[in-house]
DNA sequence: TATGAATGAGTATTCATTCAT
DNA sequence: GATGAATGAATACTCATTCAT
C-alpha cells in the first residue's frame, strides 16, 4: 500500500515540526527547517500540507488527542467511582501534563481546546476515546441538563482550565498553578454537582442587561 | 512641556495601530502602514516603540483598560446592590462589548487578561478604576477568602469569560455566546456565593493525584 | 550537468559584480544592483554567495589570479634568461596593468595579495600558473635561501609593489609610479641577488631591540 | 579662551571614537555611539567633524603621529650611531608596537602611511618630530641620492613594513612577524647602504617592458 | 511521486543629518 | 554654541511557493 508510505511520511513531517516548534517556537521555524529535519525535499511538504498553519493545526490536534487519551487512560485505571471526581481527576491529569511539559503548553499557544477535540474524539476508533465519550454521555450531568447543555458546560470548564494553565504556567500569573488548582477544582465540583443547577438562571434572567 | 508632545504622539501611533490592526489584522499590518497612517516618519516609530509586538501589547493594555472602566461605569450607574450581581453584570457588559465589537476581540487574540490589567488598574488614577478596586476589596468574597485567594478566583473567572467569548464569538463554538451566558453566569454566581466555599477542598484534597 | 549551470551562474554574478564595483565602487553597489545586472532573482544571489563581502573576496581572487597569470604569460613570451630579471619584468607587468586599469586597483583596495594567491595558484591546473610555480621552485633564490624563506621574501616584495602602486596610482603620493619604479626594481634586484644574502642578519641580530 | 573648550571637546570626541573603533570596529561604530560615549549631543558632532570618515582620518593621523614620535624617542634614547641602524631600529619599534597592539593595526586598516605623516611631521613643533626630520635630512642617503629620491625610498620601505605587519599580524600570513623581520631588516639595510645604489638602474632600464 | 533550484515580493530596522529651540 | 527629537532614504535578507525535471 502506498498509503502506508504516505502516512509514514506525513507523520515524519509532523514529528519534525513538533521537534522544531518546541525547540525554536512556531514563528521562528520555517518550512525549510521542517523539511530539512525530516530529510525530504522542499516541494514534498506541499504534497502533505497546505502551509505552516496547516501542519500546526494538524499537530495541535494530534497533541491534544494524545493528552486527552493519556489522561483518560489514567482515569480509567484509577477506577474512581464518582463522575464528578473522575472529571476533577481528568482536569488534574491535564494540568499535571502541562506542568511537566510547559513547552508543549507554550507551543499550543492557547489552542488546546475542547470543541476541536470533541469532533475528533467522537469519530475516533480509539477505545479510550470511546470510553471517555461514553462516560460523559451516561453521566448524571447529561441526564440532568441534557446533552447539549452539558457539552457546553464541559467546554467552558476545559477552556477555563486551559486558559488558567497558560497564564499560570507560561506567564507566571497570577500565582503558581498549584495554588490555582483548589479554586479550579472547586469550580468544577460545584459546576457539576446537582445543587449547582439551581444557580443556573432562567433564560429570562440570562441577559442581565 | 515636551512630555505632552511626546504623549500625544505616542497616542497618535497607538490610534493608528488600533485602526489598522482592526481593519487588516495584526499580522498584515506593517510598521510602514502604522507610521503612514499616523503621518510620522518611519524612524519616529522606533523612538516610541521597540517593534510591532511592543505597540501591540501597549494597545492591548489600553483597550483592556477602557473596556474594564467602561463596564464598571455602567455597573456603577446601575446601582445594583448585591456584589455578586454586580460582578455578573460586569461580566455581562464585557461580553456584550465583545459581541458588539467582535473585531476587537479578534484583535486582542486571547490577550484580554485580568492580571495584566490589575497591575494597571491598581496604579490608575481613574476614579472608576479606583471604585472597582474598592468594590472588590470590600466585597464579602474578599472578607471570606482573603484578598489573595479572591484575586485568583476573579482571575480564573475572567479568563473563563474571555476564553469562552473568543471561542464562541470568533470561532463559533460550541454555541452562540447567548447560549453560553447562562452557564457562565451560573458558574460566577456559585463561585462567588458563600455556599461555594464548601466546595473548595482543603489543601490536602487539592492534589487529586 | 547541473554543475555547469551552477558555475555559469556563479560566473555571471561575479561578472555583474565586477562591472558594478568598477563603475560605482564596492560600497555604493548593492546586492539589488548585482542581481538586476545579472538578471537573476534576489534570492538566487544568496544561493551562491553569503553576502557582499563574500562575492567581493571571490572577485578579488579571480582578478588577482588573472593579473598574475596574464603577467606570467608575458614573462614566458619574453624568454628573459635571468631569473631576477624575470621577476622584475613580472613586477613591471603587474604595475603596468594597474597603471592601465587604475579602477581595478582601486577596487582591489589593497587586497591584491600574494599569500591569498599562492594557495590558489598552487592548486591551479592552469599551465601558466604551473610554469610560474615551477620557475620559482627551481630559482637560485630558493636554492640559496630555502623554499620557506624565499616565499616570504617574494611575499614581502609583492606587498611592497602592491602597496606602492596603491599609494602612487590611487592617492598620487609620494610621486608618480614611473618615478617609483626604479627604486622598487632596485630593491627587488638587490633582494634577489646573491650578494643580498649577506645583508640578511643572523637570527640573533634580527631583534634589534 | 573658548578655543581651549573647543579643542578639549574635539579631543574628547576623538578619544571616544578611538575607544569604540578599537572595541567594535570602525564600520560597526555609529556616530550615535561616539557622541553617547563622549557624552555630548548628536548635533555637536557636526560642529567638529564632517562625518565618520573625517573623524576616522583625524584619528589615524593622531595615532600614526604618536607611534612615530614614540618610536623616534626610543631611537634617540638608544644613541645608535649609524643612520641605517637607527632606521632599522625605528622600523623595529613600529613593528613591536603593532605586535603589542594588534587592534590598533586592525583599526588603522592599512592607513598607517608615511606621506600622510610627513606632511604633519614637517609642520610639527614637537621636538622629537623635528629631530627625526633633521636626522633624515642630514643622512648619508639623502646626500647620496638627493632628498626627493630618499623620501620616496623611505616611503616604499615604510609601506613595505606596514603592509607586511598587516598581513602577518592581522591575517597571519605568510608567517609570524618575527620570522618576517630578518627579511624586512635585510631589505632596509641593503636599500639604505651605499652599495645598494649600484642596483638602481638607469632611467632607460627602468621600464623593463 | 519526489525533487530542489529558482523565484521575488515583502519588511524591519538603521543611522547620518537637520533644525527649531 | 549646544541640543536631541524628528526625519526618511536606503538595503540586506528571508522564506513560502512554484515548476521543470
Amino acid at each position: 500500500m502506498s498509503d502506508i508510505r504516505h502516512e509514514r511520511r506525513r507523520q515524519s513531517l509532523l514529528d519534525s515540526a513538533y521537534d522544531l516548534f518546541l525547540e525554536k517556537g512556531v514563528f521562528s521555524t520555517t518550512i525549510s527547517d521542517i523539511v530539512q529535519h525530516a530529510d525530504v525535499a522542499k516541494g514534498t511538504f506541499y504534497l502533505y500540507f497546505k502551509d505552516k498553519d496547516d501542519i500546526f493545526h494538524a499537530l495541535v490536534d494530534r497533541i491534544s488527542s494524545r493528552i486527552i487519551i493519556q489522561s483518560e487512560q489514567a482515569v480509567l485505571v484509577s477506577q474512581t467511582p464518582d463522575f464528578t471526581e473522575r472529571m476533577v481527576l481528568f482536569a488534574d491529569l491535564i494540568i499535571e501534563y502541562f506542568k511537566q511539559y510547559p513547552m508543549v503548553l507554550r507551543m499550543l499557544d492557547r489552542h488546546f481546546s475542547w470543541p476541536r477535540l470533541t469532533q475528533q474524539l467522537q469519530s475516533s476508533t480509539d477505545p479510550t476515546a470511546q470510553a471517555l465519550m461514553e462516560d460523559i454521555r451516561t453521566s448524571p450531568v447529561v441526564q440532568r441538563m441534557g446533552a447539549e447543555e452539558a457539552w457546553r458546560l464541559a467546554f467552558i470548564l476545559l477552556e477555563m482550565v486551559g486558559a488558567t494553565c497558560y497564564s499560570s504556567i507560561i506567564e507566571n500569573r497570577p500565582a503558581p498553578i498549584d495554588q490555582m488548582k483548589p479554586l479550579l477544582y472547586g469550580i468544577i465540583r460545584t459546576a457539576l454537582s446537582p445543587t449547582a443547577d439551581a444557580a443556573i438562571p432562567d433564560e429570562k434572567k440570562a441577559g442581565v442587561q
